[in-house]
DNA sequence: CCGGATTTTTATCGATCGATAAATACAGCA
DNA sequence: TGCTGTATTTATCGATCGATAAAAATCCGG
């Protein structure tokens, strides 16, 4: 016989060790939480909620018992709420993917009568505010690389919404109408910014190395440097 | 009675069906290489190379067998060249990782004789063409989420040897002393270099997305935006 | 061609994985 | 308070994982 089935048997006589994680133990009444039985709304929003930190710690290959054991569950609960671990995974997805842009950002990055200068600088602190964190990073990376499909929309979302708008916007406070299909070149110049500010997040999230400066601060100076940079590209691409 | 045991019997009356795979089924003397027990230095380096391939492409988490029928070996065999699953790994670390660097890098980073940009567009396409390719990005992904050690030694080394060169050099040929301990701020500039041309083999390896110019192209317009850029940030530095 | 050394395969173990069915504990309403 | 529906747990299955021991196959010097 196994030992759950042992401590299974014994335990009916003396209810208040049925919990033997939370309470009882040390302090009668010291965790606020011994909340069993919630509502199927409010255990399905916390299981995706602790799913995208465990995730996000593990990898996709961390186990449902692990899992549920962070949750303070059973692992079978999870499959009341999500028909399979994949679900699970594809809700993470959306969750984390598509759930962060603020339709703020839309009227901001093409607002004219602010300089593009300070437009971009308030549009990369709040947008890294929101995706440059360890769950957001690595969420990401651990779906890129299984190959997720939806990572190609992620990337077409950035283009789209962020660099495009930075294209034309840059060009247009620099006298150039921008044409109707942007030059690749100047789109790789856009994806350059977009990549700096995003490695910065690699090695600080993903790789939890030591950067030199604050988040904000760093922003600064790569504008710096993307303003003067492609204004001088500009330049000479109009002179020569 | 397992399949296994079965077709175990009746093998050993035709010793010509005992190699199922590779041979006599299609074509008699076609395939070249029947090639069974290589020596043991040759089938370690094989085992590397091929392991090197698959764990790039499904991860470290992929299984010792499907790892073996890549081989075209049997997974027991493994054990016979590495004590463990993690003893492999740890090699394709230190393969990957740290036997890239080229050391006439070292002096094409630091021969003043040549004027910078040229220095940096040669020392970038050589440098890409070890690293920006599927195998190389996916396995430093991969290892890096799993947060393994090497990887602070390799950011370390790229500051080292890169990066920290660049600021000096560059600093050097405006005219400026470089001081002994370099500002953060010069340093993250050059992670914002990095971190541009890193993030164009993340968009085309790691997550296989369409990009808009050729790998050297694109390293010349990022290095036009940077020596473009850092000069004025340098001099907006001087000024005020 | 034979015998010892070495490579490779067969067979298998224990642990752990995702998933399911059945039993049980709880909450709200009568 | 007792009934009923639902939330939760217990127990378990089959597949697959990394790893090991023993048998078999292969190569090589005599």
């Amino acid at each position: 016989m196994t030992r759950a089935a042992e401590s299974r048997k014994a335990a009916p006589e003396t209810p208040a060790e049925r919990t033997p994680r939370k309470t009882a133990t040390t302090q009668p009444a010291h965790k606020p939480a011994p909340k069993r039985r919630l509502s199927a709304a409010d255990r399905r929003r916390e299981i995706l909620a602790k799913s995208i930190e465990y995730f996000a710690r593990v990898g996709f290959d961390g186990g449902t018992r692990e899992l549920a054991r962070h949750l303070g569950t059973t692992q079978p609960l999870l499959y009341r709420y999500f028909p399979n671990k994949e679900a699970l995974i594809q809700e993470i997805y959306k969750v984390v993917y598509l759930d962060q842009w603020k339709p703020s950002w839309d009227t901001l990055l093409t607002d004219r009568t602010r300089p593009l200068r300070e437009r971009l600088q308030t549009f990369y602190e709040e947008y890294t505010d929101a995706i440059l964190n360890p769950q957001w990073m690595r969420i990401y990376f651990f779906a890129g690389l299984k190959g997720v499909s939806i990572n190609e929309r992620y990337l077409a979302l950035v283009e789209e919404r962020i660099l495009s708008r930075i294209v034309r916007e840059f060009q247009s406070e620099c006298g150039i109408e921008p044409p109707e299909v942007l030059d690749p070149h100047d789109l790789e110049v856009a994806w350059d910014l977009q990549g700096g500010i995003f490695y910065y997040g690699v090695r600080r999230y993903v790789y939890r190395t030591p950067v030199h400066l604050a988040k904000n601060d760093m922003i600064t100076r790569v504008l710096d440097v993307f303003f003067a940079g492609y204004k001088a590209v500009l330049e000479k691409r109009l002179r020569g």
